[in-house]
DNA sequence: GGCGACACCTGAATCCGATTCAGTATGCCA
DNA sequence: TGGCATACTGAATCGGATTCAGGTGTCGCC
């Protein structure tokens, strides 16, 4: 998710770019952003504290571009997921399942994103922090917008029940998220299992029966 | 909620504490905990910002105080919505619904509370700013408890179908929680609006019909 | 085969909020 | 009237993030 996204291309190869992202992402994915010292996260990738300005504007610079590069995995993830449909249900359940397919890294990042969310409100002065913070709502909403889209195209084929799609959306993605709140990889529960329960679950949100309760699709990654 | 709450009783008639406690939740509240300043709260509350650790022992602390009152009002308010059952689908919609019966400033209360939820994570030194902290983790388990207790005699009746009672809280419980993320008191929607449809979807999360579309029961409050 | 630009990095300040310190008023009760 | 708790203050201090003023290596290009 963030760290090998877009921008890794066409940078300098002993960029240290990246290395802090992963760093970062670890760092506020553990402790939480506000108790993370950024002057930490430049040792453990090994430069001074003073370098990480050279990559990013500030910490907050750092967290928005973890967000944004986070949502916009995620959008890609949907899209992909969603390109073509012949069975809405199904794809449904593929959909919501994709978000639980993810590797520790993207966990935390999830985690961080939901954890931190409230900063992407506060307008921001500085040039590139505010450009981040931006994309990272821009993303929000297209992630909204593409949900809504889709659960409107949905109920117009019957697929699933009227209402309001904006709302359904919200409530969706609320409970999805939900659990970044509260699973920890290594946990008493494993993803496979926190997922059969909740894609359950927003399903029913949506107004579809409970389905396949055997065998889950599996796909891709592991990082 | 926070602000009115049992050790207000017992204490001296010129402190400051309630002014401070609501003046921190109405600046954490619009701001968000880390871009609000602690010196502005005591600003407007009218005294000098050393004057704050009269009454606690650091920002933190405050913040801290303010989330346990918080839960602390979930958990009374939970247990007397739940104290008599005679109908468990109508008590669980009772119940659920209360959770939106908030005046504004309760509102802000739960906002807090779920955006810096994470803060919780973290072992503190200072003694009273991890007293307060644990009385909020001991809190929200105990509001996690009740649900399940709640929800396992539920599906002992067979009012609900059978699941992980843990599980089926943390879904209820996100999906209400996700609603203070992004609800604003002023926005385009009201919040009786808002708890309609987040009251139904609970409930389906919970395997129950959506309900009694006409007449929502209304309580108590206004602050 | 030298030079200019730029990516990458550093140690020594600085800045800004939160917090501590050392002490002053005020009320209240014995 | 003096003792003691509560309520408060201005002047430090402290701890992180951030800025400053450079320094080194590498690459492209003449």
């Amino acid at each position: 998710m963030a760290g090998e996204t877009t921008q890794s291309r066409r940078r300098s190869p002993r960029s240290k770019h990246d290395a802090i992202l992963e760093a970062a992402i670890q760092a506020f994915g553990r402790d939480g952003y506000e108790d993370s010292k950024w002057a930490d996260v430049a040792k453990s990738v090994g430069i001074g504290s003073t370098a990480l300005y050279h990559y990013f504007e500030s910490k907050l610079h750092c967290l928005y571009v973890i967000m944004a590069d986070t949502l916009e995995a995620r959008l890609a993830q949907f899209e992909a997921d969603t390109r073509e449909v012949s069975d809405y249900p199904a794809t449904l359940e593929r959909v919501l399942r994709g978000g639980f397919e993810l590797s520790d890294q993207e966990v935390l990042c999830n985690r961080v994103l939901i954890a931190e969310q409230a900063l992407l409100a506060v307008h921001r002065t500085s040039p590139r922090e505010e450009e981040a913070r931006q994309r990272a709502r821009a993303r929000t909403r297209d992630l909204e917008f593409a949900w809504a889209t889709f659960l409107s195209r949905a109920m117009e084929q019957g697929a699933i029940p009227e209402a309001d799609p904006r709302l359904l959306t919200r409530a969706v993605l609320g409970l999805h998220n939900s659990v970044w709140h509260w699973y920890r990889t290594g946990g008493d529960l494993t993803l496979a299992q926190v997922a059969d329960f909740f894609v359950a679950r927003c399903l029913a949100i949506l107004g579809l029966p409970t389905p396949t309760p055997a065998t889950a699709t599996s796909r891709r990654r592991a990082a």
